[in-house]
DNA sequence: CGGTAAGCGGATACGGGATATCCGCTTACT
DNA sequence: AGTAAGCGGATATCCCGTATCCGCTTACCG
């Protein structure tokens, strides 16, 4: 029942110390391969990355998907950290639309992550845990936002995922496009978002 | 220096009767193909679709991209078209609104349509041509309704092709959301565009 | 130390899937 | 009826990522 492979410290065998040492490598090299090339990137160019034999990436990681749902894992825990946090602000529009921007600004960075964000959930049961979490901060403060009053009629939690969709299909542009011009979108977004008056207007970003 | 297979009825042989035909049916097979199953149809694929066989298609077309161009190209004049006739409209921001509503709502339909979108430009020169068209008219359309004060200050015609990516990352968007849900975002962003007051605020739409 | 099992490396076998060909047969046209 | 154009589709080829296998190396224990 159990995948054999779990990275608790609890089970069978302690794990050589070599041995581990090599599986945070690996978890590293995946995590900057993945961000870099995204998840089309090969266990062979993780392993190489981690300065590995491909050998010693198959005895950890039963295979890709494996390693990549570790590695996303912790980022959409990460992320799900940062929507938690906004929920201790006063203004609860203002930590949306914070987190909106700190979130995005990651995947601006992670070709990885913003393909595991568009791949709904039919992927392994980490990830899909990780991903209600941020679901459910998400909703909070949505609601938060409502009750103060910030937020125009009509829009709901569920506004959030398309909303992060949209700006990655900004991010992924093809073209010589300036990078950040993500938020500019965001911004007219958030604008249209927004109840009452709005936030600065939209300028000539970078 | 011509591609030996020109669509005009000029040159060496004018084609046999039923050959003709086959030409027709296949570019129409593409095109049902292509929206239902995205670019990576394959040809055999295609072949089946317009009940031929594959040696035929391969006949005509020397290869898939080729007839993938031959059919887009064909999509995105009629597109240009849409563009250009919104140019004789007295309201330039109405017009620019039910274009972008109009092409997006053939893209929603048309799934390889979708994908050679989001492909910049770095395909044959067809559809690279046609695409300017595109641009064109838009930028037309941007500048009429600048004209009128009817935009928001800071939006231009580059903003236009975001624009469209953004509402085809919610097309694209996994899970049983309801289709024409884009048409509430395209709401959304186009009163953030808008100068003064707004249209209809977002109601739940479909 | 020396023995032993755990771990490592990476060339390579495997699988799958798209592409494009080839040639015997059919059909249009004169 | 003759002839060349056109057709069909089984299949060879290519491309590539996946994952294995086994001889060698290294950590660890007594």
């Amino acid at each position: 029942m159990s995948k054999r492979e779990d990275r608790a410290p609890a089970a069978a065998r302690p794990l050589r110390r070599d041995a581990e040492l090599n599986r945070r490598r690996i978890l590293r090299a995946g995590r900057e391969v993945f961000a870099e090339r995204g998840l089309q990137a090969t266990l062979n160019d993780v392993a190489h990355h981690a300065g590995l034999g491909v050998g010693t990436v198959y005895r950890k990681f039963p295979d890709k998907q494996a390693l990549a749902e570790a590695v996303f894992v912790e980022e959409l825990d990460e992320i799900a950290g940062m929507a938690r946090a906004g929920l201790d602000e006063g203004d609860a529009f203002a930590a949306l639309a914070r987190f909106l921007e700190d979130a995005l600004a990651r995947a601006a960075h992670n070709r990885g992550l913003r393909e595991v964000m568009r791949r709904g959930g039919m992927d392994g049961d980490g990830l899909a845990r990780a991903r209600q979490e941020i679901e459910r901060h998400c909703t909070d403060l949505v609601a938060k936002a409502r009750a103060q009053g910030t937020l125009r009629a009509g829009i709901t939690e569920a506004d959030i995922a398309p909303i992060a969709a949209m700006i990655d299909a900004v991010m992924t542009l093809p073209g010589d496009r300036p990078p950040g011009l993500w938020r500019r979108y965001l911004e007219i977004i958030l604008y249209g978002i927004h109840a009452g008056t709005p936030p600065p207007p939209a300028e000539g970003d970078a």
